[in-house]
DNA sequence: CATGAATGAGTTTTCATTCAT
DNA sequence: CATGAATGAAAACTCATTCAT
């Protein structure tokens, strides 16, 4: 006799088997569509249980985006040595990003696709998450123009607009790669980093953005 | 004051007016939160008449994607004119973009969140329509590049990178634009032109891009 | 220009084409499933044009059934001539029965499922034509009986029982023969009287019941 | 006094409750004018509680027929004892059938009425049913030709034609008995078996089937 | 701790029916 | 006479949520 059923779990097992079965269930169907049955069926528990542990439906989907918005910062964060040069920490923050949305599609799907779509509570939820690395990105551009001598020029809001862009553009391509067979994270972030560093009209003069050397893959 | 029930219009107008209703509606509430009741009671009708005209919630949807879709595409075509240069067209293209997109924030929401967040009627619907923009931004890249002879050295996904890029940036600066206040359609799109044509390096080193002459806005 | 659409007809005309329409649909959806929007569609005429000449949607139905029912009540009178002997009043009864309800089988639907399974206000008038029927038949086994000195042992609930189950077969071989490929109004009707007239038991024995002579089908 | 609301009971008990409703509500209001909403009233139950049940409006409809079909045909499988003569057997199912329908007037509108009135889903599950007690009475007619050295002369299609026009006759005075009052199920029996058996020619001269001796009700 | 039993409130959708022109 | 415009009322079905055991 197999355990067919596992029972009696610590509570934080149990919830984190909640929480995977929500993200693919929210991740593939969407917010509205996830029904509470199916999501404690995938978790292999009884509904009373979820509700019991998580509350409600709201609350089961921002623990979500939270445990997803957070996993993917520290993934983040983990790929970047802060004591690199600006584009190098740029460079690996980009790797990061695409690596860990290419492996886990339904938490990127909650976080920007689904938290966005419904509303206030997970908007503000998901905003606060993505303050941080649009705030990493500026502090990166801000050394940069620091150094160069060109902080008076580049007003905050310039700055906070150029930002913002990087990353939207770096989200935008999460999906494109996500959803083009064949194209790899890094192939992904060198893209990106181009367009970024170099910009376009210094790539039509054959001048792109050169990856600093030490570059590779750690380990 | 004001006719409060205006009744018995010609079907043309009354649909029109159902589409703004529902517009408004899915761009705040989102698809599956939004009920045909409210959309009703707001277009200031019966919900059989919507039913009647439009036949399902899912086609009336896809109506609102179609609409906004091609507002937004016309209005970015109007105020490009294909024989300028390319730098030209995409500073025209981004302006009458960011333009159109702060003054439908419901259709933009439409466009941009809902109907990609909904899975295969709808998707499929806005991805054809983003779809020419790619297309329009991927030519003004490659004619660039042919014109400063570095065809042979981009590869055809790396030029499909970048305007997925480009695009993505924008697509994300007009919700930020949106929601920022202070900030408007012209600085956004110059923001945005800055970081694609020049590339945060040249920036850095006080090589901004410089909007073409003759740039000012059209009566 | 053809008549595209024939308009101004005479109102006892379009009456006919609204039942005609009526009956079609009512046989075929029954009577809740069948819509006033496809019943005037079908009639070529708008809803309210409907409305104004037959009421309401029972009405409508209503009419159907006694037009119906008249019909296959006056064609089965036609087929028989009172002064006929019984057994040949019933010959010729049944076949004119089974050659109308093959030739009308929507208007057959309205009157034996259509009419009985929806309640008060139908079941009424389709019982009163079938009553008609049972009496008819009633009257020609009393008169058998009489002639053969059987009345007083034959009760009249007896004698309702037997032309109830008469038509009973009837009603049922009728549906039978509409959909068995291949059997004709005739062998139905020789069945059927074989089965009534002889009974079983006498089948069984060698001694048929035979039709009487110059029974063929009337021009 | 008695529980007016009884709570928390078993699924398998709940599920033969609301088949008692459902089950009446269609038979005398039919399929389509029957709502969910007073089926689950009427069993002492909430709407969402039968869909969890029975799914929807045709299962629990096709859950209906089933068992009252089973119901029918048990009733009339215990009355007769596949040894005794065809004639008893015949007059033995009889009996068991206007009993059974006497006593069941609610579901036998269901499978007599509803079910054939409403389209292929029912219409197949009734036919099947039916088609059992049609193949018994034509085994009957045949063994009874068989044995009486009748074979030969009774063509195949004319037998099916016999045993169709007797079931019909039962099915029809199965609604006449239930709706005429101080009719019995016996003397209803042996009013069609004298029709069947003897015919109405041989009643007229006198010769009626006779009842086999030990036809008593059973115990 | 865990669950089978149960529901209130809401969804999309359809239909018979009527004005105003 | 004839119709396009319009709706009140109700239907089937679903879901997040909670007790009682």
């Amino acid at each position: 006799m197999g355990a067919v059923k596992t029972k009696r779990m610590p509570r934080a097992v149990r919830e984190q088997q909640m929480l995977d079965a929500a993200v693919r269930t929210f991740g593939q169907r969407g917010y509205m569509a996830a029904s509470m049955d199916e999501i404690a069926e995938l978790a292999g528990v009884s509904k009373p249980l979820v509700y019991l542990y998580l509350n409600s439906k709201e609350d089961l989907f921002t623990a979500c985006i939270r445990r997803e918005g957070q996993a993917l910062t520290e993934a983040v964060r983990a790929g970047v040595d802060t004591r690199s040069p600006a584009d190098r920490q740029l460079w690996d923050g980009l790797r990061a990003f695409f690596t860990h949305t290419a492996q886990h599609p339904d938490g990127w799907s909650v976080l920007h696709l689904q938290a966005r779509t419904h509303g206030e509570p997970f908007a503000a939820e998901v905003a606060a998450m993505r303050a941080e690395l649009v705030a990493f990105v500026t502090e990166l551009i801000a050394v940069t123009a620091r150094e160069a001598h060109r902080d008076p020029d580049l007003a905050e809001r310039e700055v906070a607009g150029l930002a913002e862009a990087l990353v939207g553009a770096a989200e935008s391509l999460a999906a494109w790669s996500n959803t083009t067979p064949g194209v790899t994270a890094k192939q992904t972030a060198a893209t990106l980093m181009n367009f970024a560093w170099a910009g376009l009209g210094n790539l039509m003069e054959g001048r792109p953005w050169t990856p600093p050397a030490g570059t590779e893959d750690r380990p």
